[in-house]
DNA sequence: GAACACATCCCTTAAAAACAGGATTTTTAA
DNA sequence: TTAAAAATCCTGTTTTTAAGGGATGTGTTC
């Protein structure tokens, strides 16, 4: 059984690389590639391959949306998160938008390879790291609201409380309620923390 | 003439893409490849290449450290930066250790021969983002003394001057005026603002 | 229609940080 | 050796946050 392999990803070498990986394997085929979710979405809407090889960072859209809109278009296709970052709110993100695994890029030939394998079958895959930090971290993928992320956001820029108030039209005890939650939402002692933590968590 | 290129990367599919990108260039006798500081060290010990392209985030080390290192013992070799992130602070403090040139991995073929053709004579080489990059910003890659550091290090671990200055043996008016003057090297208006732009120069 | 999440608003008090303006000693580098 | 940089400490004042307690209106969902 030949399974149909496709990659998004906006680094030339990586594509290149995963390729090179691949292209003496005799049941895989090599589907193409994209640079940027539009041209994937445009690429699925002709034809669709066994499996996608998604990177977490392209240039016009999140790979953690890419993902759930391609699973919601086309759920037979699956999805192995791929990227950098060993950061559980993106894997944890990307297996709550349907995707089928995760690997890192300094995976081997071999991990790659069982990676494609086990989720062809419908099953899911993670690698070893990967697996590690869901386990060892509190799972903590927090949910801010959209008026937490604008305080948030605000916050970040340096702004005082009484700045955001002016700037959102709402009183300045409601922006206090807001940080007041977001604290406690991420766990944060006090603002430093919750910028710390906020970009780790990829809120900002 | 021919370049011998020899790559430092942890990232297996970055290595191969490379591989298969130089492949069929004539000029180019690819020397190896190593996955972290300590093993480009012991090859360089052995044999020098005329290029090395160095990733920026290694497992042991930074490339920018690794980069000094490698030019003060082998001047001769030129270095080409290599890394994902199109970050002033990264891209100034590997030219400051020595780098001929700086190149994203989102790079192209035709760009990748340019750099390490134009490097290999001897002269600098930035890609076209990269120099943007170098021109846009005010070059504020802000130099923080070590206990600076330090001090910047426990703000954003959430603690407050109190207990900064317990834990360093000084007292809590000192600690203030470190964050003072991080206030002021960081041009930022409080701790949320020093803790996103440290972040974003890579001082975190 | 009750339960729930969200966003809004209010009060109080204490702690912390920001701002202003110094000063001294130790290290480092020219 | 001498000047500059770094690290240390001080006294104040003002502004901002944190932490505690509540309350109300508006949707949504079961």
């Amino acid at each position: 059984m030949v399974t149909k392999v496709f990659i998004v990803d906006d680094h030339y070498m990586v594509i290149e690389g995963i390729r090179s990986l691949l292209q003496n394997e005799k049941n895989i085929e090599w589907a193409g590639h994209a640079s940027n979710a539009a041209s994937c979405l445009a690429y699925l809407h002709q034809q669709q391959p066994d499996v996608i090889l998604m990177d977490i960072n392209l240039p016009d859209k999140s790979g953690i949306d890419l993902c759930k809109e391609v699973k919601e278009k086309y759920p037979s296709v699956f999805i192995i998160g791929l990227s950098t970052f060993n950061q559980l709110s993106f894997i944890q993100k990307m297996i709550d938008n349907g995707a089928s695994g995760y690997v890192l890029k300094n995976a081997t030939q071999q991990e790659l390879m069982e990676a494609i394998e086990t989720v062809a079958t419908g099953k899911t895959y993670l690698s070893f790291e990967v697996s590690q930090t869901l386990r060892n971290t509190n799972n903590s993928t927090v949910v801010l609201t959209r008026r937490e992320k604008e305080v948030l956001n605000l916050i970040a820029e340096g702004m005082t409380n009484n700045e955001i108030a002016k700037k959102l039209f709402i009183s300045t005890t409601t922006v206090d309620t807001h940080r007041k939650n977001l604290l406690e939402k991420l766990n944060a002692r006090n603002t430093a923390a919750l910028i710390k933590l906020s970009i780790a968590q990829g809120h900002l």
